[in-house]
DNA sequence: TATGAATGAGGGTTCATTCAT
DNA sequence: TATGAATGAACCCTCATTCAT
């Protein structure tokens, strides 16, 4: 009865851009207020859309939330690339300075969606909860791995991967915590510094002597 | 109007315990619920008190979260203290192994407090918000003048100590996380590598070669 | 983003029904139980609306009183106008029956609102007590400045002007208080009686010999 | 097995002082916040006794404001007595100012009692209201018993004594609220001129020509 | 008699979600 | 699809009164 013709295509984009809109304000005012002091009203009122158009396109207050955290986590992931170990390529160290340029620059062009990583830990819907812990559980066994790797091909000094895998995910946790509580990042110089120190503070943790 | 008595003594005394108790009780519960999810309903239920004693001992919901916060914090500044760089002092290695016992032992058996510490990270009340981030920027300060003597004395190499206490902080941080998530101190065994692990970790970063 | 077409009115012009129900509604209850034993439970359940919906309308318990309050104040003060003392004008006298007459109309048509102003003297939130006295106020200056008029013109004895105005107003408050306490206006009848009594002995009390 | 013996009635002396105690610190209490916004705590700690106390020598909240009410109202009938009628008596009007006189002495010296009789006007407990209105309808019924005599006298014209009452205590009641309102009787040089232009104010109404 | 800790029935208010239009 | 009025379950807190000591 309605086949997928031009008007309904039309139409799923409209959708999808509402949609798109109002995940960029909800994201804004969750970063800004915190999930808990944010509400279905403060969203709707900076998206300038009505109460039950809210929940035309979502949900529920958590499930715009979980859909912006995994929006989030899919970013971080996708930032988080291995070194690439071949005679071809470049200096491992210099790939790993990269990788965190790159994150740091995620964080700061991302400053709404990492203070929400950031600040709402956790306690919040059961969902969010197990996402979260699903988020740095997963990270921290892609930096085992890569630390077992790093073992195996002789980069690294014999260590208990398992902890220096936590070791590096606090460190990187805490730089980005900093990088967000810097308001409206007026530190910008000094990412650089930060990322370097955080870099050779880790790489001399895992490598040694 | 009424002299200190045995009997005003003895009610003091009383109170105190009963104070005590409601806080045992809340901070249990805070622990498994988190803050937003615990209400005065579940402390009172837990403590088996009426409403209106609750009100009795404290001010509010946020006052006994933030009272409980506190005991948590001074706990934990109490356990950091500095090494001893007096020639006859025991090593300065073996003097930090003991540091980090110490708050491992002390994450351990407060279990449900640290819960609140690492799982209520921010956005609560602006109190305890405030109280948190001042806790931890503390912490930062505490950690960076340390390093800033040992850079001093010769022990460490020459680094960023800002950067190199956030790292430090950012890896104590995570090693609690780790040791409250594993429900039930399950872990209890490993605690001695995980220390021993994060040390290791540290001072590599922090003396370098 | 919505012009103020049909639909837009029509919605607003049903929402200030809502509201004007509910306003009825709760000057009835007010009436009846008086500020202090009133409670947002009898408003609601009395208007058949839901706990949120009289929130929707109205900030609070107070706010919604103090909109009786003043629709009342106005109401009063729209009904207490001067004597035409130009030589065209009907008598005096015949004015003032007639100012009376409507006084005591409104007082009658207006049982609920009337017994709040009688009965709720003061003591109830801040904002009410303070519109209270500035009303009372307000009627007291008023009858001074119509006195001073009369004594200047010639009309009144001399006399304290102050003081009668008080006396005035006594015996003013007096007559709406008898009103009201008869409930259902049951007096009806004495009405035109006790006004006329009343504006008697307030002639004679101004006018003297 | 306890007469009425020394001891016995020791206690009771003790007893009556407490309780008298009680019942002013109540009245000054009553009379500055009001019936609803003093709570028996404030009571208690005025009286610095303990909660428990109270309930040892009052039935309640309300009992105890009751009973203050009703000593009031005692004072203010004994304070109001007829004129003598008789040749030997003073002049009729030289009585009258001395009753007025009177009454405001009263008013002033008593100001935490008339406080409380003038703005608690109604709306407290179902016996507060029965008691309250009770009393202005005796007083009513007096006035108007007054007015009849001295109407069968030929001492006042021909008028409606029910309303004349009515009005009087209007002016009565406007005059207690006026004196009451200034607080701390910063008036009392007034209190004369507002007594002598109540009662001419009166006098004119009620006499006539 | 005196105490004050304990009680618990409310009271006002909030806010995520639903649903008739 | 869009609206926003309506809903009502919660939640925090107060305070008159009771009762064990």
């Amino acid at each position: 009865m309605m086949p997928t013709d031009g008007r309904a295509e039309r139409a799923n984009k409209k959708r999808e851009l509402r949609r798109r809109e109002i995940l960029d304000v909800a994201r804004a005012v969750f970063a800004e207020k915190g999930y808990h002091h944010t509400h279905v009203a403060d969203i709707i009122e900076a998206a300038g859309i009505a109460r039950g158009t809210f929940y035309l396109y979502f949900e529920s207050k958590s499930a715009i939330f979980l859909e912006l955290l995994e929006q989030l986590l899919v970013e971080v992931r996708s930032s988080i690339v291995g070194v690439d170990t071949s005679d071809s390529a470049p200096p491992v160290q210099v790939q790993l300075v990269d990788r965190i340029r790159r994150i740091l620059h995620l964080v700061v062009e991302n400053h709404a969606l990492t203070t929400i990583l950031v600040r709402e830990a956790v306690g919040l819907d059961a969902e969010v909860d197990a996402k979260m812990r699903e988020f740095y559980q997963s990270l921290h066994f892609y930096l085992k791995d890569a630390l077992d790797n790093g073992k195996a091909m002789g980069l690294l000094r014999d260590l208990d991967t398992e902890v220096a895998a936590f070791c590096v995910l606090g460190t990187i946790k805490q730089l980005m915590e900093q990088v967000v509580m810097n308001e409206d990042g007026k530190l910008a110089a000094d990412v650089d510094r930060i990322a370097l120190g955080v870099l050779d503070f880790n790489l001399r943790g895992l490598i040694g002597r």
